[in-house]
DNA sequence: ATATATGCAAAGGATTTGCACGGTT
DNA sequence: AACCGTGCAAATCCTTTGCATATAT
């Protein structure tokens, strides 16, 4: 078990045990700015943690989801992907996807209408459907220069 | 093979051969206001339509879907699901989605101003990108009121 | 010490593919 | 007649589950 670690505390007060996998993953979402599928984390993270298991990374990432690390999402190619969600607004984005190539664009142009489109429509469902928000999913979808 | 049909025209000018498959897919879609599966679809065809086949559901909704009669969609539960465009303002609505139970709210509030944020997104999109913009999904997700 | 997390193997489901037959144009 | 669409069965692929072991607190 590496040592003290930033989202240690925060994880700690919202969910229970801080293990190495809990760690290795979010540190890897953290890190990187691609949607990552579970396979690919599994790939990835294979190199410097031999003997992690792909089950693990399902239930990590599903728990992280539910705890408001990470944001979870599927784009018609069958896997779900996962992405850190960093509060930063710059980093905060949408994507646009080619539903032929599978082609995935982010974008994060039109922040503050989107931002504040969003942020609104959050107030409004909380209260009026009694829901804890955690997240949203905003796509596009059509077909790329390549395949139109 | 049905007589002369409303979609029948447009039908073809975009696609090609008018089946009765994607006839009754296509009416059925357009007269129900859940979001279907393609086995849910499957199901409720089978007694008016026996023998029709789960892989020409699933190929019929990719098609429709490629030419943009119906809308394909993914909110957690691990199986697509479709509905109809309608073009009716009325009848355009996105989701709120509980990650527990997996329930599902439509939601259609708000519409103007979502249908200005949607519409300026989708032509800058369409030019910045050089997309075929064919539509798109807003999906908030959280816990419900039983979940949380 | 005790409850929780992990890893493996197997199971479960959704979706896709190959191929011969049937229906549209 | 020629080509496209359909249906079945098998194959794929992603994700979940059962269970014994390992680990965090």
């Amino acid at each position: 078990m590496p040592g003290p670690h930033k989202w240690q505390q925060r994880f700690r007060t919202h969910v229970s045990r801080w293990t190495v996998p809990r760690e290795v993953i979010l540190d890897l979402l953290s890190r990187t700015s691609k949607h990552m599928s579970a396979k690919e984390i599994y790939a990835s993270l294979y190199k410097m943690y031999p003997g992690i298991g792909l089950t693990t990374i399902y239930r990590t990432l599903d728990l992280l989801m539910r705890t408001g690390f990470i944001n979870k999402f599927t784009i018609g190619d069958g896997q779900s992907r996962y992405e850190f969600k960093s509060g930063k607004k710059k980093e905060h984005h949408h994507h646009l996807t080619c539903i032929k190539c599978g082609k995935i664009i982010d974008y994060s142009d039109f922040m503050d209408e989107e931002l504040e489109f969003v942020k609104k429509t959050e107030e409004t469902l909380s209260k009026r459907h009694n829901f804890n928000v955690l997240g949203h999913n905003i796509e596009f979808y059509g077909l790329c220069e390549k395949c139109k």
